[in-house]
DNA sequence: ACCATTTTTAATCAATTGATTAAACTTTTT
DNA sequence: AAAAAGTTTAATCAATTGATTAAAAATGGT
């Protein structure tokens, strides 16, 4: 067992993840990923039988880390204004320190969908989560829009999401740094949520 | 001059629209759109000097397809919030017929900023169009919500784009095939249609 | 019909790809 | 310390890649 630190496993998975997010699966080459684990090009077969296999395994590895924070604030015992206002700081929070997890996740299922068939199967874990239960109360209640819960999470994720999709796009059209990129999208991020909130929660129609 | 109904060159490019589109540069091969295109794989090389070329060739042209709708409408001299309402309509009309240009432009964008910038410069003619200056006067007028262009433009545009860019998650989390999918859709955009137009038109501050 | 130009083809190139091998090196077990 | 098991290495494999070649076929002008 290597104890230097970190071991080989390791550090192929944190390469291959690294590589993986910022070419994909068709620009990635083993060889890349070797290189930027400083480890032997035979040694991601030696640990992961095949390319295909390590990048299944960092694919789910993904899928689970933008899903499991989504699901652990949508199953929150808190109203539903303060849901919605956690679910946008949460994601957005998350999209800020990991700018190029959407594009990877939904190019590479728009690439294959059947091979990631499986992977995505937590995705399905959200309209079944309380959060739906929530909203169909405030829908009884007349508390809230007559919206169902998908189109409420689309909104939700829709706004902050392609933020970070087009953030290439965003930075060249309007001549953007890091920084100014990033005043932007926070600034961005107070107006959708008053947006969203505004519409749900319409003032003629709260209890 | 080939007059079978198309030239070589013609069949070139639509081929390899089709295949880029589909499956981005990385993972096309020029064999894949020689086929596509029923021709020998030399030809490709004969009319373009390479896959670079082509390539560039094929997403200046899907670019500016996808912005010069944009500017058409943006431009028009109609009210504003008539022009917010066509571009929703026009923008999720492009998008139901191109349902992955989208997600293709922000990924090779994604890929390789650099390569592509010179062809993304159209981008830029969005802030400087008619639209800006009526949201500046608006704005001046009290007539709607105080915020730049570019956030509205990134509402509308973030609002109906990601629909598409996430559609095979959706379709997956939600289990739909492309009927169940269109109705979602198509629902859906009425509902951002009137959120964003509530959020810009407020009734207290309306003239 | 002849020639020159353009277009198309099959064959092939060197480079890169994912993957395997067998040998060398470490670590653990006895 | 010796044997066994686990890990790492360099060398190499066949397949695929983008691209080029030289010859063949088609086209147009005279």
């Amino acid at each position: 067992m290597n104890c230097l630190l970190v071991s080989t496993e390791e550090k192929i998975k944190e390469a291959a993840k690294a590589v993986f997010l910022e070419k994909g699966f068709d620009g990635t080459t083993t060889r890349d990923i070797a290189k930027a684990a400083g480890i032997n090009s035979a040694l991601m077969n030696y640990y992961f039988r095949s390319k295909e296999k390590l990048f299944q395994f960092i694919f789910n590895d993904l899928c689970s880390f933008m899903f499991q924070g989504m699901l652990d604030v949508v199953n929150q015992p808190i109203s539903l204004r303060e849901k919605i206002s956690k679910l946008i700081d949460h994601q957005f929070q998350m999209m800020m320190q990991n700018p190029n997890l959407t594009i990877f996740i939904m190019n590479e299922l728009h690439r294959n969908p059947e091979r990631l068939y499986a992977t995505v199967g937590m995705a399905k874990k959200i309209p079944e989560s309380i959060f739906h239960q929530q909203i169909d109360e405030a829908i009884a209640q007349g508390a809230i829009t007559h919206l169902s819960s998908q189109h409420i999470m689309t909104m939700i994720v829709a706004n902050i999401q392609f933020l970070f999709v087009s953030k290439p796009m965003t930075m060249l059209a309007n001549g953007l740094d890091e920084a100014g990129f990033k005043a932007f999208a926070t600034q961005h991020i107070e107006y959708v949520k008053e947006m969203i909130c505004d519409y749900l929660f319409k003032p003629e129609t709260a209890t």
